[in-house]
DNA sequence: CGAAGACTTGAAAATCATCAAAACGAGTGG
DNA sequence: CCACTCGTTTTGATGATTTTCAAGTCTTCG
């Protein structure tokens, strides 16, 4: 049942490295060894609230989630979509500054913080994967971050390309369609902006014949011209491989 | 030739753990011993340009830097700032999609790609501090993203929150003063904004009698009511403990 | 059917960008 | 020391973007 494991540790210097290599079925593996705790959770529902010590690393395995501030306004900011296969790594032992939320049923596992001196029986690669994961999430912020100087038009074309393309690396888009369970209200908040102007923005975009948008899906009428719009280059999410659509763990 | 080392892999399940025990004279040596390269750049020069393929972690040790990512209409936008102590951890093997480049003469370092089966000799530490940084940076970005669903006042007054506070984090602030070599049009740069709105934001902020800022020098004359106006809460930065003005590489 | 949430619309106001030019300040060379 | 330059800061006027408020319509779902 166990081959050889050469090491506990893993390299991280080489970029064929399987640090690098994506998240594939052995990774899959090594999470649902990892999972101490299997649960699910309704729509629009906290997994961790704001405050809270993270128990762990947080695996989703199906649904949406976010992670968001509530503002003391009243408002909301989302920081951060969760698909299946992300994973929420914070710092142990410090309060949560934001919530971890749910926008549709979701599938999570918890995964203790790992004691890499106590590799789990027979698996090595956990300390690889998670470095993976987390740049891959540190890539997506930045593209966060350098989209905050854009227009609303700019800002709301990129993330429907992001939540696109991240779901086409799942196997989840047919027909240029995929799942899109977001009310205008939350790409308000993804974006920043209130929902009046991104109901008018997406007007927009539906008269330009780039996309329709209804019944919780999204359309893509045509991902080329609406990437050159949103100048979207998909290359930082792809610093790693294929996705599974749901995780076993 | 390789011998099993239980330590070269790192504990991350305690939060007192080396782990997150914050950023000390230890990680240091540690750092000089990584370190296959020390350079030194001059003020508003790149020391890796967009497309480039990151030949290890960076690892400034003094002056000032920022990850930014120009934009084809010529506008830039910065994504990052990074102080001394600050580490850029990139996935290997892939272009950058922005680039890094200096503000200040920067000293800087180069650590390649640690390989984990061959752990420097006599040291263990340096995935845990790899770790405790990048959680850190995470942290930042997410501060970041947060920030863009704010208005103009409230994202520049939270700037300089943050850059006075980890100035002071530093034991770099006297006399509620620190250094600030960034031009209004870097402030503009920082936060989405131009440079003309960035100079009636500041000038408000100094009728307000919050700040004084001129010859590369911020003072915060009431810490507090600007961290009041800007919603600033410093825990996001506390995420590892005091730091060093200037490392030894 | 009724109710609640989501989407849409219009008008007015606030915020922020754009453009253009002037004032200021630090450095440089004469 | 002055004159000159260059980059930065400041100012004003104007226009575009985005928000706010308030009301309406459309969906969905029990």
């Amino acid at each position: 049942m166990q081959e050889r494991v050469t090491s506990t540790v893993t390299p991280l210097a080489d970029p064929q490295s399987p640090l690098f290599a994506g998240f594939n079925a052995e990774d899959r593996a090594l999470f649902r060894a990892a999972a101490i705790s299997q649960k699910s959770i309704g729509a629009r529902m906290d997994l961790v609230r704001e405050g809270d010590i993270p128990k762990g690393l947080y695996l989703i395995a199906e649904g949406w989630a976010v992670r968001y501030r509530q503002r003391s306004d009243g408002s909301r900011q989302i920081l951060a979509i969760l698909r299946p296969g992300d994973l929420c790594i914070d710092p142990p032992g410090r309060p949560l500054n934001h919530a971890i939320g749910s926008l549709t049923c979701v599938r999570y596992g918890v995964i203790p913080y790992p004691n890499f001196e106590d590799p789990p029986a027979g698996s090595s690669d956990l300390p690889a994967a998670l470095w993976r994961r987390q740049l891959e999430v540190s890539s997506v912020q930045l593209e966060w971050i350098a989209n905050s100087g854009r227009s609303a038009y700019e800002r709301i074309a990129h993330f429907l390309c992001e939540t696109y393309s991240r779901a086409k690396a799942c196997g989840l888009v047919r027909d240029n369609q995929c799942e899109f369970p977001l009310t205008q209200h939350d790409i308000a908040c993804v974006t920043g902006l209130t929902s009046v102007h991104v109901n008018r923005i997406l007007q927009q975009l539906r008269r330009e014949g780039l996309i329709e948008l209804h019944g919780k899906r999204l359309v893509l009428l045509e991902p080329e011209r609406l990437g050159q719009a949103a100048i979207f280059d998909s290359a930082y999410l792809r610093t790693s491989a294929q996705r599974a659509p749901a995780w076993t763990i």
